[in-house]
Order: C-alpha cells, then sequence, then structure tokens
DNA sequence: AGTTAACTTTACCTTAACGTCAACTTTGCG
DNA sequence: CGCAAAGTTGACGTTAAGGTAAAGTTAACT
C-alpha cells in the first residue's frame, strides 16, 4: 500500500499544505503519524481527490464531508441507512444536474458573444484592409 | 421597459435584499432611484440573474464582476478588445468544461454507490423475508 | 394627523477557508 | 557533532459574502 507524504499530496493537486492539515482537521482525512510526521494512505488521497472536486463545484467543505462520508467504499449494510444514502444521492444528483444546466446555459451565452465578436471583426476588416482603421 | 422592486426581485430568485444591495455595492446591477427607493430594469434583471448562476457555480463575486461585465450586449468595438474578449471566453470555456467533467465524474460515482445499494438491499432481502431480519 | 410598513444608510458582526508567523522537533548528511 | 531542511503545533490574521441591528425617511392607509 503505497503511503504519501505532504509534500507530495500537496505538489500532485496543487495545493498547500495548510489546507492538506485542514481538511484534516475537518475530517477529511485521517493520515497516521511516523513519530509526528503525517503518513497519508492510499485512501487519504482519493478522499483528498474527491474534496478537492467538490471544492472546484463550489460545495462547501462541510457539505463536502457528508458527501465524502457517504461515498465511502465502508457503507453499513444497515437497510435503513442504505434507503437513507440512496434518498441522498437522489438529492446530490438533482443539485449537480442543475450546475449542468447552469453550465449549459453559460456556454450557449459564450458561444453566442464570441460569434458577434467575430461577426464584428470581420465587418471591421472589410472597411479597413489596411493598417489604417481610422477613417477621417 | 419593465421595471422591479428589491422585493420582487428578492422573492423572484430567493435572495435577501442585502444580497441585492451589496451585488449593487459591487457594481453587478446599478439600480435607478425614486426618490431614495431602488428601481431595476430589465438589465439589472438580467445581471442579477447571471450572477446568481455565476453563484451556483462557484465563482467569487469578483469573477462574477469580470464574466458579467465581458457579456454585456454594449461591447465596445475596438478590435483589441474584441481579441481580448475571445481570448478571455476561451479561458473560462475551458475552467466550464472541467466543471462538467468533475461533475460526470461525481455522477459516476453516485451510480456505483447507489448500485451497491441496491444489491446490498436486495440480498438483504433474500435473507430475511419476513420482518424479522435479526437472526438468533 | 398619526401610525404602520417598507425602504434606506451606516456600521459593526459573523462564518468559512484558509494564510501567516513563531516557536519548537526531527531527520538527513557532511 | 552541527546545522539546515522539512515537519509539527498553536495562535492569531485575513478575506469574501453576506447577516444583523439601529436610526432615520417615505408612502400609504385610516
Amino acid at each position: 500500500m503505497a503511503n504519501y507524504s505532504i509534500q507530495h499530496l500537496s505538489k500532485t493537486y496543487d495545493v498547500t499544505p495548510r489546507t492538506i492539515r485542514f481538511y484534516e482537521d475537518k475530517g477529511i482525512i485521517s493520515p497516521t503519524r511516523q513519530g509526528v510526521t503525517r503518513v497519508f494512505s492510499e485512501r487519504d488521497k482519493v478522499r483528498l481527490e474527491l474534496a478537492l472536486r467538490g471544492r472546484r463545484l463550489g460545495f462547501s467543505v462541510e457539505e463536502i464531508v457528508e458527501i465524502i462520508d457517504m461515498y465511502d467504499p465502508e457503507q453499513p449494510g444497515d437497510p435503513q441507512q442504505l434507503l437513507y444514502l440512496c434518498q441522498k444521492i437522489r438529492e446530490h444528483r438533482k443539485l449537480l444536474i442543475n450546475k449542468i444546466n447552469d453550465i449549459a446555459y453559460t456556454l450557449n451565452l459564450m458561444d453566442e458573444v464570441e460569434r458577434k465578436a467575430f461577426e464584428n471583426l470581420a465587418s471591421q476588416q472589410k472597411n479597413a484592409p489596411s493598417e489604417i482603421s481610422t477613417l477621417n
């Protein structure tokens, strides 16, 4: 089982050690210690990845903790818990799909703005074939 | 041209008046005044929508301001500016596409977790056909 | 005219998510 | 051994994004 140093993870994911320690404090990762130095397991690495993904999507650390804990391989077999899990998944899925819609909308807007800019440029190109584009 | 009150916008988009005033302070919207009371134009409304979309996607107000100002219909015809605009659009598009990837990854993970949960439930259903599911 | 409700400004408060700094240990190495 | 580099804890600082409370103004009703 591969182990990782704080520096390694820090560089790999381009975050500061402080952020990693902060996430440990919040319970997202739980590195073991060699003496006093943190040692990160594969599981820690995966959970850090998940956390950063959540961060990029605009979730708070609190939400991230909830989500990650749910998706942990060590699920409790309790049917009550499993149903709750499925419920939560449906909620989160909705949130994510809403985000996709927001993104789609924004991408369309971008395309439109870009197209207009090109049109604008093209028409200007016509009117000023030389470098001198200012009339009068 | 329709005008809107702060209350109307507040209720329509489910944000507090404070947030709307805050966004005005940041230059996202610029309502006119009737006496001292804010009056919001269609343009303000659209820009507020854009801002909230950006917020849902995890952008900071600073980033939102930059983005919204770019997409404003009143583009400067200056070719220099237009090229800069297209450059910026490409950057933002990349960001958004990265977010889509993050979402896709997460949705896949969710599907997998859900599937496992169902399997888990199904197997338990087999072992305990009656309400008494605890053995011994 | 009086008062109630909505709106305003000003100003300070709060919370999340780290940054930064100081004061240690610990560890590798020349 | 000596010391520099990397790691640690603890504590306080900072910034963004609003919340909240006080004190005043305006509009609308009765």
